[in-house]
RNA sequence: GGCCCCAUCGUCUAGCCCGGUCCAGGACGCCGGACUCUCAUUCCGGUAACAGGGGUUCAAAUCCCCUUGGGGCUACCA
């Protein structure tokens, strides 16, 4: 099947025109569990063959958004290889000559056609009914008058001279045989007018010159394969392998879009995702272990994975089973593992405080947290009071006087108190409860708004013990003053 | 419009290639319950699908055809 060679190389290759994608890192997922399943290479080549829309602060943007996922390459513009350069842009040459070479074997001409002409056709032929593309004009040319017209310089392209008959076929190694007519197929543009070439004589090229031996690529690719498969024809290489990934897709089942979800990395990143839980996620799409395991690591795709698991259906992308995939990490974690992940971003403006304290607070939002940007916002009451509403102090079905007794009793039971860790507080919370005939739950709510500033938050007495005696206290006290001018 | 790809619970999927073991399994979500100082975690339970129609066959989610639906491409963008 393809290739020149045993070995698997495959390569992924992102244009660098915008924000790390999280469809390239899916398909590079695949890529790389692949290539290292099968002990190949795996690459990273920069197709920046647009000079309007590339730039060098995306294309770093995507290098380090895709050793962040946990993809690791073989060659690339980073670390080099001996198939080099890997940037498109620095390999204009090599496309010319190879375009040159097939304008002498005639398998390619040049196109003078403007792009109004080119739009005008395109219009009428579908109106016809007609595949749109291009009428050919220019292929019919003589020799002489191509000459005339390169002379006095005018503008072309170089497209490629596409059978006019016949059929073109491509066995993909997860879909099974996609079959064209030549008829259907446009005469490509290979060379652009500014000499640049396009997508698809630098990615031909540089997959053969590149020895890759399986194109894995994105579904949408699919009918400009037989454009490439001719190209590999009038070059005389033989094609690699085609494997088209399904399209990652909306809610709305159209192909995943920025308007409709977040498709940076970056946003998942910043968002606290965790890269491990972020490849499990990818690596679902599409794609199973197996068993009814859902929650994988790379090495368990790696050691298992297989073309034959791969569905070719688009999967929505749904950040709901993301998050929850993302906490399966997060719980699975020590306090210690994620604090250190919280800091090392950071996600948190509290990297100053105590490390016993981020520690004890880590300890209480372990089982609470789904992303760790969440981590301030889950525990700003630790390192500030926060503006409450004095009304939030009462308990359902309880009144202002009752808060002010519970608040007073409270303070006056553990003012004095040595102890001040939860077993303790909590031993003797629940016996004034008992003594008062309150109910625990009440006591406990206007305790915990006094010093949590919140209704909702970490269980209390934990909260308390990592607070302190003298902070907490002034916090009842504060609350009382609140609760004085309560009615 | 033309061409191509796809089709199992709301979503991700197992099963399909190698028809019977599937009145279709798991997970997320959702709903309910247990636990409980709130929230969360955890644990139980429930909800819910083979797009439709024809074939082939003793037998079809599984094979074939058609229809319908969804998607992609249709650029001197990738």
């Amino acid at each position: 099947m393809g290739g020149y060679c045993d070995r698997v190389r495959v390569r992924l290759a992102p244009s660098p025109t915008g924000p790390p994608h999280v469809g390239n890192a899916y398909i590079g997922l695949f890529d790389y569990a692949f290539a290292r399943r099968e002990g190949g290479d795996f690459i990273l080549r920069i197709e920046d063959t647009d000079r309007e829309r590339s730039t060098r602060e995306s294309e770093e943007a995507i290098l380090e958004a895709f050793r962040w996922v946990g993809l690791e390459w073989d060659e690339g513009p980073d670390v080099g290889g001996p198939y080099g350069p890997y940037r498109q842009s620095e390999r204009f040459d090599i496309y010319r000559q190879y375009a040159r070479q097939l304008l002498e074997a005639g398998a390619a001409y040049h196109c003078f056609c403007t792009p109004e002409r080119l739009a005008d056709v395109r219009k009428r032929r579908q109106a016809q009914g007609l595949p749109s593309g291009y009428d050919r004009l220019c292929r019919q040319l003589s020799e002489e008058e191509v000459q005339r017209k390169l002379d006095a310089g005018v503008r072309h392209t170089v497209r490629l001279k596409v059978p006019l008959d016949g059929e073109t076929r491509f066995e993909d190694l997860v879909r099974g045989a996609v079959i064209i007519r030549n008829s259907e197929i446009d005469d490509q543009v290979l060379l652009k007018s500014d000499g640049f070439p396009t997508y698809h004589l630098a990615c031909v090229v540089d997959d053969h010159l590149m020895e890759i031996s399986h194109v894995i690529r994105a579904e949408e690719w699919i009918s400009s394969t037989p454009k490439h498969v001719l190209l590999y024809e009038a070059f005389g290489w033989e094609p690699p392998v085609f494997i088209h990934m399904p399209l990652l897709r909306n809610k709305d089942r159209s192909k995943i879009s920025k308007r409709k979800n977040p498709t940076s990395l970056l946003w998942y990143r910043e968002q606290g995702f965790l890269p491990e839980a972020m490849r499990n996620f990818l690596a679902m799409k599409g794609w199973s272990l197996g068993e009814d395991r859902e929650v994988f690591g790379l090495g368990d795709m790696v050691e298992n994975f297989t073309w034959d698991r791969v569905k070719t259906s688009g999967p929505v992308f749904d950040l709901k089973k993301l998050e929850w995939l993302n906490g399966e990490y997060l719980r699975a974690m020590t306090a210690e593992e994620l604090l250190q992940r919280v800091l090392q971003e950071p996600y948190t403006r509290r990297a100053g405080e105590r490390v016993e304290k981020l520690l004890a607070v880590t300890r209480l939002i372990r089982e609470r947290i789904k992303r760790l940007c969440e981590f301030d916002e889950l525990t700003n009451f630790f390192f500030e009071r926060e503006p409450y509403e004095a009304a939030d102090l009462i308990p359902k079905k309880h009144d202002a006087d009752f808060v002010r007794r519970a608040l007073r009793e409270a303070c006056e039971l553990l003012e004095d108190s040595e102890d001040w860790s939860a077993e303790f507080l909590e031993g003797t919370l629940r016996g004034l409860a008992e003594r008062q005939g309150w109910k625990r739950g009440a006591l406990y709510m206007a305790l915990r708004v006094a010093v949590t500033c919140r209704r909702v938050s970490t269980p209390l007495f934990e909260t308390m013990e990592v607070l302190g005696k003298h902070e907490c206290l002034e916090r009842l006290q504060t609350a009382l003053h609140k609760a004085a001018a309560l009615d």
